[in-house]
DNA sequence: TTAAGGATTGACT
DNA sequence: GTCAATCCTTAAT
């Protein structure tokens, strides 16, 4: 029986939380089943105005507002017009910053992760990005704000990776900017680690 | 009220 | 390798 995090985990920045949930396992169950991710790539948002990239950066709005209130709670956002992203609201109420969760591998309910992922041709695409792990493990919009400590979803310690590496996080614009803090946490050579826009690390 | 753009993915050349 | 899809959030009229 894995070890649940307790709230207080959570009320770190992101940046601190970040490598540390490598590994951890998020659970989700639905009236379908039940659906057990291991986290092998998370990238932390801050929102206290230092970091462009973070939906926070402009202050709370009602998007980006669980993201300032208890720690441990899922923020789930909309994007490119038809994908879900999942993160992981952390620092104290009143703070805003969020872990995304990047990528993972499937470990439990890999029947129902296939059928909510007809497009991936092998089982290490079913959550190899985030709005592909967010479709495996069956968190919609709606989800925005659940508890990941209670209810159907369950945020577990798993065995601790080997290795850890960093490096600037992907997708974002302007490259003088947040986009060259190493922000971004995954487990070294795990297949289920996104490989897009990786241009410019400084490692590998 | 309207317009611009996005923490991406999947299809196609 | 390139590029379209698609709609919610935000900021500007």
């Amino acid at each position: 029986m894995p070890e649940a995090f307790e709230r207080e985990f959570f009320a770190a920045p992101a940046t601190i939380v970040a490598p540390l949930l490598l590994g951890a396992l998020l659970t989700h169950e639905s009236d379908e089943g039940a659906v057990t991710v291991r986290l092998t790539e998370v990238e932390a948002y801050l929102g206290d105005g230092t970091d462009p990239g973070s939906h926070a950066f402009r202050g709370r709005t009602k998007r980006n507002a669980v993201m300032f209130e208890e720690p441990g709670h899922l923020y789930a956002y909309f994007t490119y017009g038809m994908h879900v992203c999942a993160n992981v609201a952390c620092s104290p109420a009143g703070e805003a910053s969020g872990v995304l969760m990047r990528g993972g591998e499937i470990v439990d309910g890999l029947e129902l992760a296939r059928s909510r992922r007809r497009t991936a041709k092998r089982d290490t695409e079913l959550a190899r990005g985030p709005a592909r792990l967010a479709t495996a493990v069956g968190i919609r919009l709606t989800d925005n704000g659940a508890d990941l400590l209670d209810g159907p979803f369950r945020l577990d310690r798993g065995a601790v990776p080997d290795q850890i590496a960093a490096g600037p996080r992907t997708g974002l614009s302007g490259e003088g900017g947040s986009a060259s803090f190493a922000w971004r946490y995954w487990i070294p050579s795990d297949p289920t680690v996104s490989p897009y826009k990786r241009h410019k690390t400084a490692h590998d």
